[in-house]
DNA sequence: TTGACATCCACACAAATGTGTGGTATGTTA
DNA sequence: TAACATACCACACATTTGTGTGGATGTCAA
């Protein structure tokens, strides 16, 4: 028999047109299915939603309409390995650490937006030039935060430092001197995403 | 009137709970919000989508279950500002020079995985310890990619480089020599994220 | 050879779901 | 005042959608 995990290669057609519909939109009815796969009948993809369900792809719910939920969602969930082993990175389940959820990065937070990242000003703290910084709109922030900060009419990246009363933006480039002038905090860097 | 974007209080509880239920499953249906909202009456929730669609927050399709789609989608879609004006980060339709779609981040990308980076050498490429690298798995790469590479039975992040016939890996911190021993190529990095 | 599984079909039926019609009431704006 | 948006209700109806029943064929392992 077949184990656990492992698909037949039409099974696999048609979770990944499940799972290319619930990224894209929702979740497809049997019967989008059917016509997806060329099948006259409904029965079919009946016979294949409960194949996927008993692999532990996916699961549904009695009686309504569009209720595949997706179990193992590569798109959304990636694996963080721990030790890989000497064949390369196996994806078994002894090696994997956790799970890099996408949405976790960002879910529940309200009032961000993001800036491309310009200028090399923070290079030393690892944020380069074409960075992502997504950034939680605040005006307020902790001594040594990184902030989005206004000065006039310019947003930059830097790090919040307080001396006693007075508080300036600092750089994390030897280049840049620190700055005194007025700036305003708009937000706190919550993530970094750079794209290779 | 009100104007384009503007929301009432309970025509943004009516889209809070369809944009919940979107993302962690499948939009819902009208009975659905009718429950969640105490409505009586499916018209009335008729009614609020009606209101959202015009407003521009949603669409629908005719005669389909569950077809509500996000227009304007916060928790997947975060804008890219370019101008900040002087009053702090407006997320005005003027300012906005584009999305990050986490979804856009990796979709399509088959076969990845995650490593948490350890250690320092590859500082000077912006790349920390404690950061998420998220690695395609392939074999081959070119000269100058950053690749994770298999040395003995330990993972490392390092630039790939070629002389003539020799690969060798080279770290991005001066502390650390070049690597000329045997390793294979696990994977090729695609994307670095970084949580504060 | 029996059983389990994969891979299809047709068709009827019931439940879920969106839509249509027609109300009531309250405000705001032109 | 008229027009319009908001904010609800009830209820019938048509369509969409999942489910049930009863097949058929082929493969593969015990």
């Amino acid at each position: 028999m077949r184990e656990g995990g492992e698909l037949t290669a039409k099974q696999k057609r048609v979770l990944e047109f499940v799972m290319e519909r619930i990224h894209e939109n929702m979740p497809p009815t049997i019967r989008e299915i059917a016509a997806h796969m060329g099948f006259s009948s409904t029965g079919t993809v009946r016979d294949y939603l409960a194949a996927l369900e008993k692999k532990g792809y996916l699961k549904r719910e009695n009686n309504l309409a569009r209720s595949i939920a997706l179990l193992k969602d590569s798109l959304r969930k990636i694996p963080i390995l721990g030790a890989i082993p000497a064949g390369g990175p196996d994806l078994a389940y002894e090696n994997i650490e956790g799970y890099v959820e996408l949405d976790d990065l960002l879910a529940g937070q309200a009032n961000l937006f993001a800036l491309k990242v310009k200028g090399e000003s923070m290079l030393e703290a690892g944020i380069l030039e074409g960075d992502i910084a997504i950034i939680r709109k605040q005006s307020i922030a902790q001594n040594g935060d990184v902030v989005a900060a206004l000065l006039g009419d310019e947003a930059t990246l830097k790090r919040l430092r307080y001396t006693g009363k007075t508080a300036y933006l600092e750089a994390a480039n030897k280049k840049y001197p620190p700055i005194f002038e007025e700036f305003a905090i708009i937000g706190k860097l919550i993530t970094i995403v750079r794209k290779y």
